[in-house]
DNA sequence: CTAAGATTCAAACGTTCGTTTGAATCCAGA
DNA sequence: TCTGGATTCAAACGAACGTTTGAATCTTAG
């Protein structure tokens, strides 16, 4: 009752997930006690097993509760773009867009804690635990067939393996952007409030990656051939 | 005597950091145990502590064995190419190789065990324990404050934030792709085995880097403007 | 050969971890 | 108001963690 006035409104499963977020994204999975998250989320230290059933599942549960509605939006406004290009065929700068935007804006509302769970994820990827990066494919999945296909139509005379590496090129610059934010400043003199002008960074990283993705073919042919 | 006929011929300080290096790589280090390290090294559960002091110096100096050497070759291969190209200034696809080639050409050797060191490199840039990566940052400062100067001199006309924030790009795009090595899978149909033709992927990886960092200005500049 | 330092060893230290338990409490429907 | 399922709670569980200890065992120089 007067316990219930301090609480914040949440029910306490989202309490617990709010704070996983958190914590997950400045400390790590394993570095992460229950008892410090049950603690930041106001809750029993027996409240993550009772709704979620173990750690393990908190952390899937955490990953589930935002990427399907992330990719299912980045496969929306692929879908309304080629409804409005009738026929067309998009453009590269089009399609990165779709796909890097949505992660972009969402760094943005810091109110809903959106920001936390896209810097965990950036992180995530390269995981060392198996079983997290398996769940983060599988969810990935739906969304990766999507781009992919979209790309291969943008650009038809690309050879299939070269879109696949520079794929996974673009895919590790945007991973790598929304995980060291805050993290390590490898290069001296980098402001770091700039970081947070989304806009800003959504268009110089969809310049980098569209120049990437466009790059000349013939170097790596030619190793290629040579080899 | 008949044990030491079992042990490998390294000495226990070096077998105890090569398998610090391939366990940490596997599965992080909180993830790692001292009774399991010590078990693949061949080495009593207090060696550690008597080498190294701690589980934490211990990693320290897993990093410290080849991150100072690495960064001192791709110093030493900037300055060569300085000495060969007398006043004139570098392409940025030199710079990139200089940097670039140290790295992968690590890959390659899979007996002294660099490509494990690479692989966990990788994923330690975006590590959540701040002293970890304010190690990796003080590692590397010495390299990125030649290469900043280096792309300067070769691209003067580019406006400074702009280099900076596509020098960490680049950067980014280099360390998902040592990191995701064997690793999460997002894009189906990537041939595995592709991975580790190294003169391949450095002639991939270059042109990716090389286009991305030579992108246009005028989208980024927009967005500044009218900001 | 022997003394002394370096290294290895088995054992135990105290702490923290994720999880479980069973009683207490809350809360809607009859 | 009473009841039964859902939730919260304090307490404890066994296991695993990093580290320490002090004796045993190598190694080497005089």
């Amino acid at each position: 009752m007067n316990l219930r006035a301090i609480k914040p409104p949440h029910e306490t499963r989202t309490r617990i997930l709010d704070a996983a977020e958190e914590l997950f994204m400045q400390h790590g999975f394993e570095a992460t006690s229950m008892r410090q998250l049950t603690a930041q989320a106001g809750a029993n230290l027996a409240a993550v097993n009772y709704h979620f059933g173990s750690k393990d599942a908190l952390i899937e549960a955490v990953f589930r509760r935002r990427l399907d509605a992330m990719n299912a939006a980045r496969i929306a406004e692929l879908e309304r773009m080629e409804k409005d290009a009738v026929g067309r065929a998009l453009s590269p700068q089009q399609i990165i867009g779709a796909f890097v935007g949505v992660s972009l804006r969402m760094i943005e509302d810091s109110k809903s804690g959106g920001r936390n769970f896209i810097r965990l994820l950036g992180r995530t990827y390269t995981d060392p635990q198996k079983p997290i990066r398996a769940l983060i494919g599988q969810l990935y999945a739906p969304a990766m067939e999507r781009f992919k296909a979209a790309f291969e139509r943008a650009l038809p005379q690309m050879p299939r393996d070269e879109l696949i590496w520079r794929m996974h090129f673009m895919f590790g610059t945007l991973a790598y952007t929304l995980a060291a934010t805050d993290t390590v400043q490898l290069i001296a003199g980098c402001k770091p409030e700039d970081r947070y002008d989304a806009r800003l960074l959504e268009a110089r990283l969809t310049a980098f990656l569209q120049a990437g993705l466009l790059a000349p073919l013939h170097d790596s042919a030619d190793v290629k051939k040579a080899a």
